[in-house]
DNA sequence: AATATATGCAACTTTTCGGTTTCGCAAATT
DNA sequence: AATTTGCGAAACCGAAAAGTTGCATATATT
């Protein structure tokens, strides 16, 4: 069993799940009538998403209310630092680029 | 096939051959150097790189340099950005939190 | 021309994934 | 007390993933 973030995501009912729980803590039932399976589905889906701390669990009476660990987001956006620099630079290239040919054309 | 960026960034090769060719262009067999698997498994995560337009070909004789399509990682970036409202406003909250523990030390 | 090298592709195998169905349990409702 | 409801867990299934081995092909090298 991988079970990372990224492992988490790959998966577009999760990435839905992720994006409705973000808004606001929901039940497993409350989410599975957003798709076309069943509940159970869901509740293996947010099982995952618990294994990679993705998710909270908070207990009230016999409902489970899920919310989203926003904290467990960053570490894609900390993987993704690495290329922002990259496509920053570039975009600072074609920066120079354009600023070329704007001076050829004077 | 699913084949979208978020499937392809799930497999950890990949993410390291992605991170290797963000760098500089490579072969298929300079980066299976640096994986515990062979030629052809390396080249099957190419592919499917290829596939969802994360990576780029240039053919040089009978080598072909694989780079990063720095754009496509972008769409990753975009998914992100409705959780980077929620994190920065929380971030805030919290901020507001001290504030408040900071006017009551007064 | 013969051989070596770089690569992709296809066939095959094992493992993982995503789903369903069935079940058991605890909390609510009647 | 009996029934309904919300939930997770386990067993099972088909499809896809990730790897290997064995080709075929085109370009270099000798």
């Amino acid at each position: 069993m991988r079970r990372d973030v990224f492992q988490a995501i790959a998966d577009p009912t999760r990435r839905a799940i992720i994006a409705l729980i973000a808004l606001q803590a929901m039940t497993p039932n409350a989410l599975a009538e957003n798709f076309h399976t069943s509940r159970q589905a869901v509740s293996k889906h947010l099982r995952i998403l618990t294994e990679c701390e993705l998710v909270k669990q908070e207990y009230q009476g016999r409902e489970i209310y899920y919310s989203l660990e926003v904290e467990k987001m960053k570490e894609i956006d900390k993987w993704l630092e690495q290329f922002r620099k990259i496509w920053e630079t570039r975009f600072n290239q074609l920066d120079k680029v354009l600023a070329n040919l704007k001076k050829q054309k004077k």
